[in-house]
DNA sequence: TCTTTATATAAGTTAAAGTTATATAAATAA
DNA sequence: TTATTTATATAACTTTAACTTATATAAAGA
């Protein structure tokens, strides 16, 4: 009954719990599978994302029979909202007190490692060991690793870390081949197989921004891939088209516009594999590169190697 | 009346309702002033917080007669929440359209600059220029000045810009001294005269992450204050108190830092002008440091001086 | 033509969030 | 001392945003 203030309409007021429905949506290429994420029913989804785009007065998706696509201002806004919600969500588990009696590791790794390999099968861990929390960090770079409060990490880069001041243990191989969206090969029409440099030249690519610690990069792929004598392209040059595309500065981000559609990105086989499986991405072409720095697992030697780090490690190596 | 799955005690799901009260509460030093900051009453907000720390098993907040304190872990999940809203903030107002007939200007700065120095005059404004929207973009550092899509900015860095691609105009003299929160002063029994490099060394210090660009440091500020006379240390040497403490990277969040008692910040007169109108921190000592480098506007030539543009240009300049 | 698989809309329900009223506790003024 | 002010907390009731069920629409595939 009370006269409300500018409470509602202020401008500065974040529509917050319609950008967390909206940030399922765009991770998951739908309304309805979005609704199963978020324990919802289809219609909460539909109704939720709809009153979102009239608050910000912009069209964020377009649907389609088969799901939806991010406009570009959805692309940005979804980058935006993972970036936000992971940093929130990291910070949530940093100053999370353990329970008391509860064994506790935290983990270090990238958001994409996270989501695509580590996620899918820590119920498997949980299961065995149920006393032990497992803490996850994820990041965009190695910046804080020698820094940080953690007990074990996946350094994105391939610079060695000391064996002075870490344990190492080699954990996977890199394995890096193209994949992008089936929709994306269906407008261009042309198929998975066979796809090779001058193929590629038809697509747009995306790209990583290019630290120097980020292992995978087209123009490195490309060279790689010329010393192999399969292919047809002269050896020395990189075709300009390597060189343009959308880029992101988060791989993470990087693999969802690809899954969007938005181009073909460079994708680390343990990461892309799930991906592969349930279609949200497809191989392109069957050249692969295999770098001779396989992803480490490290611990710095300055934390102690409870049983419960040991534990996570030893399950994580196998 | 359906089963329900496992939505609501999903830990991966983020309070955010909470979390956006509980940075207004951090922000505002007290709940009973977040409430009037969001439109609510002062319960309200008291049961959002209980809730949110109730579901992070977290404290966030030390409640006091005179308003509140933030406890380590609220520190650092208010940081996570400035910087994770600004974010989503900017990113809405960039793909936001703007109305038909309606003219923009998209004005970049500080974070700190933008809530302190321009937010409590932009109403006049607007009174002045109704038909004029200001798009303001917060940012912590100058990279994407170079390339971002703006009309003005005011550089945080005292690098120039060259004049060939950027209008520039001087906009604010560089003056600086040590500021802190009444509180911090009170705790350690001293008054806000008299303090001098000695007096500093008993109190914590806040530094700002030490990039290049950064024109404010302790160190800096100590080497000035030393080759006035009247100072009584020996020239050459910086103590090394003034080497430590905590540090940010976000000079709104060391500003934060300050105004929440956590220790001594340099501040830039124009942006804690207000705050110390208002108690919210108090200046130490009379010593000041005026730079030879004063804050500028500028424009990148690219972009069209819009008549929209001229008359933020010139309202800000007087 | 009949499923299947998307999203959209309408109408009723629920639970989270908010309000009013009151309590507590400390500091300040009379 | 006793009132006043200013802060947060709690109890109980109210509102409304969010959610559900039911149904519609539209395109693709069997």
């Amino acid at each position: 009954m009370c006269a409300k203030l500018a409470s509602s309409k202020d401008p500065n007021r974040l529509p917050l719990h319609g950008l967390a429905v909206f940030e399922s949506v765009a991770r998951n290429g739908s309304m309805s599978s979005a609704a199963k994420a978020l324990g919802l029913t289809q219609p909460a989804v539909s109704q939720a994302l709809k009153k979102l785009e009239q608050q910000l007065e912009v069209n964020l998706v377009m649907r389609h029979r088969n799901g939806i696509e991010l406009t570009k201002a959805g692309q940005e806004l979804f980058m935006s909202c993972v970036q936000s919600f992971d940093q929130l969500l990291n910070t949530i588990n940093a100053i999370r007190q353990p329970k008391s009696g509860q064994q506790e590791v935290t983990l270090s790794l990238s958001t994409a490692t996270a989501t695509y390999w580590l996620l899918p099968t820590i119920a498997e861990f949980y299961q065995q060991f149920p006393n032990i929390l497992v803490n996850i960090i994820s990041r965009d770079n190695d910046s804080n690793l020698k820094s940080g409060n953690y007990d074990l990490a996946i350094p994105l880069s391939a610079q060695p870390f000391s064996q002075q001041d870490f344990h190492i243990w080699p954990l996977l191989d890199e394995v890096v081949f193209p994949v992008c969206s089936p929709n994306l090969l269906e407008h261009h029409n042309l198929t998975t197989s066979n796809i090779n440099i001058e193929g590629l030249q038809q697509l747009p690519l995306i790209h990583l921004e290019n630290n120097p610690e980020a292992r995978i990069s087209w123009h490195a792929w490309v060279q790689a891939s010329n010393q192999k004598p399969q292919l047809s392209l002269i050896e020395e040059e990189v075709p300009a088209h390597f060189m343009h595309g959308q880029t992101y500065s988060d791989y993470f981000v990087a693999l969802s516009a690809a899954i969007a559609g938005q181009g073909v990105a460079l994708g680390w086989q343990h990461i892309v594999k799930d991906l592969l499986q349930d279609q949200r991405l497809v191989r392109l072409g069957n050249q692969q590169w295999r770098s001779d720095h396989p992803f480490t697992l490290i611990a710095p030697r300055r934390k102690a190697l409870t049983p419960a780090v040991m534990a996570l490690r030893d399950w994580l190596l196998t």
